[in-house]
DNA sequence: GTTTGCGTACGGTCCCGTACCGTACATAAG
DNA sequence: CTTATGTACGGTACGGGACCGTACGCAAAC
């Protein structure tokens, strides 16, 4: 999707189409370093060469910015399948790199802001969020398909568990997100719960 | 711990000693709603029914303002113990009101400046997060002392998959918190993770 | 009367969004 | 090839508004 404005391409200098690209992914940056209130157009500008002119020409206000700049971002790669939801989980989430593709400093610079700004929590809920979920629901809903995880389980709860633990850990408790750690989420949380123990019956 | 300002005690009028405290409780309040970034010292002042002169008369800058609000935070009572952990766990955190024990408006507030505020930072995680966080760990220390949890098990991460749930689902999906939502936590995630059945050995 | 309280008004700064200038680039006409 | 035209672009300046922290004037308590 470009930015907003249609124009019919006749006479006159050319729009540079990787510049779109290279504002959006400043503003990522900047997101992630200062959050949404911090972030200013000026600052936008500066680092990615540009002048605010050329920016109020192809988004109509900073909020219009970000909610495109959040909405492109790439989402995660489904997962390959390697026969058992431990291998899953652990090459999919055990890496070292899982903390970038998480991009904890950008959730964390979004998250205030989004209460006040539902177009913005809308995107990043509909295009950041829920993608990145799926590549982890895809894991346990194979592990369904091959009878490794009761097909009772909440699947909602379990895929949100590890996330809300990463999360929780960098964010909240301002700890390091470190192999250890992730290691030690699967293993002692998540594998466990989606073992076959019974889950115990409400009431 | 009074604000910053000591004051030699020698005549004229006295300080109200309420007036900290609610102006405290204002700051409290407007971090919930607006946030760190777009709290301000007038809009504090208006709702304290205070002048801007008198807030800087007691705390130095608005930094100092918010850190001291978010020190003097009452923390979380240490719930009773009712013999067995789930119990405990129900009475403690299955309830309506637990949304508010935790504020979680008031930890999204803050979440997107704690980065660029190392003293914040500080103060918030020192007395504000690891007392609530100790508020659970009785339970399962408690638990561990009745035998109905094996003390090998890690208390810190046990103790932190509650609220890194409950904070995820409020703050990252936008969902609310509803008292079905503790409770499928309580019983489907925590229960069975506290219980007997074995950890996997990691490798 | 002195000391401390309080409120209003103000300076300075920052930032959003716009207007304008001169230049670079692309097409169309001669 | 040369010239004219139209658009994109960087840079700067500006108006308007919001906000932090301070200066001043006045009232209340001792």
């Amino acid at each position: 999707m470009p930015p907003a404005v249609e124009s019919p391409p006749s006479r006159g200098r050319l729009r540079d189409p990787g510049r779109d690209e290279g504002i959006r992914r400043v503003v990522q940056e900047l997101l992630a370093e200062v959050g949404y209130d911090r972030l200013t157009v000026d600052a936008v500008a500066a680092r990615a060469h540009a002048s605010k002119a050329t920016i109020y020409r192809r988004w109509p206000s900073k909020a219009e910015l970000v909610i495109d700049a959040v909405g492109c971002m790439e989402p995660l790669p489904v997962p390959p399948d390697t026969g058992s939801v431990e291998e899953d989980l652990r090459q999919a989430f055990a890496h070292k790199g899982v903390t970038k593709e998480f991009h904890l400093d950008l959730v964390s610079g979004l998250l205030t802001a989004l209460p006040r700004n539902p177009d913005l929590a809308q995107v990043f809920r509909d295009r950041f969020i829920d993608p990145r979920a799926r590549a982890m629901r895809v894991i346990f809903e194979r592990a369904v398909a091959r009878g490794e995880i009761p097909p009772e389980r909440d699947l909602d709860l379990l895929t949100s568990v590890f996330p809300a633990m990463v999360a929780h850990r960098s964010l909240v408790a301002g700890r390091p997100v470190t192999v250890a750690y992730l290691r030690a989420v699967l293993e002692q949380v998540v594998l466990p719960l989606a073992g076959r123990q019974s889950p115990r019956s409400p009431g």
